[in-house]
DNA sequence: TGATTCGTCTCGATCGTCGAGAGATCTCAC
DNA sequence: GTGAGATCTCTCGACGATCGAGACGAATCA
């Protein structure tokens, strides 16, 4: 392996970086826009993307997805609604659990913003061909793979076995 | 445009934002095992960044690399300083400044943690030639202007102008 | 030298997060 | 059915991260 490949390889790894600070940073400015934190944010996401793949989100789902504890996610839930950002329906199948259902302003607000973002992406697209597309894809999805096996893998470098 | 174009964008906007989700995930797992949260986190990588490219940070500069208020940034290097994270040196030219030093004991174990994500992902490009990485890191690029300005505009849709 | 600006820190208050445990509901063996 | 235990959410009290306002020393400039 030459020291241009290596060069090239820790290039992407730098850009793949910046490029999450970037997009980290426009849920930001949704965050501060709708006078909202971080958590908030990522929280509405889970929701709005439970919702688009037809399975809602239980508080208990919600707070896996964010990786809070239930006391927190309840603290969280009640921000959330008391702004009218989302409401809190029963379950009928299972009535221990609470399903999440976001307020049709902020899937419109949500909507605009990150739409507004995948517009801008997608424009960005415009000066790749299909096959060149297809590639990326296919590069970012190896990607997110080995993240996600990186961040699941229990490596403790201090802790035995 | 064609159905299946607008398709392929958007499934690679969703595909950028997955890996943020995963490379988040992976900053997570670092502060947890070193008892930190996300801001600390956040931190340290701008510090060890700004290392790295030859000029330190600052207190202030700081603060605004991860969008705190002096109070919170005197706070946080409070807290990453007790635990020898990093040193507060007075800059002799001005001395109203302070500067950041990292402890070798983290970047040590920063380059561990993060160095050993970037030997997963480079072993993950291992199945892409010079091109089409060169391809990728040009489309990388792309995207990070796109987001990047995208999060920088001020579109308040409530404010005036 | 005095006035002003700049960079950081202190103070008090607010809000997000947590662990522990309560209460309601479901499951399952009997 | 009924009771035991598991599951899901919520309440409570405590802690910690963040903030705005303002103090203080240091630099700048007239």
């Amino acid at each position: 392996m030459s020291e241009q490949r290596d060069r090239a390889q820790v290039d992407v790894s730098l850009l793949l970086r910046r490029l999450t600070v970037e997009l980290d940073a426009v849920g930001q400015r949704f965050a501060r826009a709708q006078g909202l934190n971080r958590t908030d944010v990522r929280a509405l996401v889970a929701i709005m993307d439970a919702a688009r793949s037809g399975e809602p989100l239980t508080a208990g789902r919600l707070g896996e997805a964010v990786e809070l504890a239930s006391a927190s996610t309840t603290a969280l839930l009640d921000r959330l609604e008391r702004v009218g950002h989302l409401r809190r329906v029963r379950d009928e199948e299972d009535r221990r659990r609470v399903v999440l259902e976001m307020s049709e302003p902020t899937m419109a607000a949500g909507a605009e913003h990150f739409g507004g973002l995948q517009r801008d992406l997608a424009a960005g697209m415009a000066g790749y061909s299909d096959e060149e597309l297809a590639l990326v894809a296919r590069f970012l999805r190896d990607m997110t793979d080995v993240a996600g096996r990186y961040a699941r893998t229990t490596d403790r470098p201090d802790a035995p076995g």
